[in-house]
DNA sequence: CTAATTTAATTTGTATACAAAATCCAGTGG
DNA sequence: CCACTGGATTTTGTATACAAATTAAATTAG
């Protein structure tokens, strides 16, 4: 277990709910359980706070954050303000070429039967950032990266909506329909749309979980 | 030189120029400069990263970005989405006594004759935040508060426009009258234009610079 | 019985030492 | 002259050991 690879790890285990929404992380158990030093645990750690996949819990210990309805909904508020904007700046430097990168990852989610639905959950992610990556933002790309990542802890396995899936799928074709047929506004308008959409499925179900 | 100080001393230096934009930090200098061990140096390093206050120079090892005008301009216009975003979600929750408290801080400023540049720009800043902090919105007020300690790199000492500061702060004033009665679609298109013009003014002095 | 305070336990923070990797540079071959 | 490979050197990554701090518990005063 490498450095970066026990960063990659934490975070898949907590994504994954090996270690669930309140419990407190303490570095000795943690290299006792991924057989290492509490050296590299510390820098995973010291990381995932930054990104905020981990908070402070007291002084001193990190806690796995819980689920709240109220911060899911600012998530997706806020990724309501980003994506429409690095799909703007995407859009002048959308070439064919890259549409049709775009067209075959659609195809392939249809076509491959056996997809876990996280599989399918990290490829529409993946088209939703070959599309914004055109825009060569860095700054924008890397604070979608993470919110999309603490958007996943609310997905857990993306079985919330299935019958959702169908829906945000199509909602790609068009997207790139209209992006191809140079449409920007009506893209944009799309893309809100599917953002808010999806946020308001989730903060929904989450209201539900919690009464 | 405890931990969490030298990851403030690291930031402010880098803020400062002790450690210019293009620079190569190695762990064991800066050991050695700030008489420490490698542990919290790494500690401190890794943290900066997270912020992209450093970025990855190579494999292995971290450089102080350079100031490109593209970035600057990039991350006004990610402010210019979310700080409105954090006046409106706000706004409902401004009482008086914030309004008022926000009031006593811009006469503050004017009256306290031996402010320096900087000092005058924390200020500043902590006026806009004392706003947004009421929308109660955790992590945009994380995201507003990374972008501001981006921003601030390229403000220097903030000495780049003294003739600009008046008509800043006025504008400071025009916004809380706006809050206090009640006008917040006038309110958020001031901040915009507050945003916008500062942000444009950097930009152009960044070009400039580089010609 | 509650609340505060002191003490013991655990947990984090740091230094040093060593291992692994990346970087640099000279030497070789094309 | 340039590209490339080899090893030497620097730099980062990790483990262990110890110090400092935090957390938890227990004791005592109110």
């Amino acid at each position: 277990m490498t450095k970066a690879s026990l960063y990659q790890q934490l975070k898949q285990d907590i994504r994954q709910g090996v270690w669930p929404a309140g419990t407190v992380l303490n570095q000795q158990k943690l290299s006792e359980y991924y057989q290492v030093s509490r050296i590299p645990v510390r820098d995973a750690l010291q990381q995932l706070k930054a990104e905020a996949l981990l908070v402070m819990a007291g002084k001193a210990s990190l806690m796995v954050p819980p689920l709240t309805a109220a911060e899911a909904e600012e998530l997706y508020q806020i990724r309501l303000q980003l994506e429409p904007m690095a799909l703007r700046r995407a859009f002048p430097q959308l070439s064919f070429a890259l549409l049709g990168q775009a067209e075959d990852l659609l195809q392939r989610i249809e076509q491959d039967q056996h997809l876990s639905a996280a599989d399918r959950g990290a490829l529409n992610w993946q088209f939703h950032l070959m599309l914004y990556q055109a825009s060569h933002c860095p700054h924008l790309l890397r604070l979608l990266h993470s919110l999309h990542q603490q958007v996943e802890r609310y997905l857990g396995f993306q079985e919330i909506s299935l019958n959702y899936a169908d829906t945000s799928h199509q909602e790609h074709w068009q997207l790139l329909e209209l992006l191809r047929s140079q449409q920007l506004d009506a893209a944009v308008t799309l893309l809100q749309q599917h953002i808010q959409q999806a946020g308001e499925l989730l903060v929904t179900h989450l209201r539900q979980l919690s009464t």
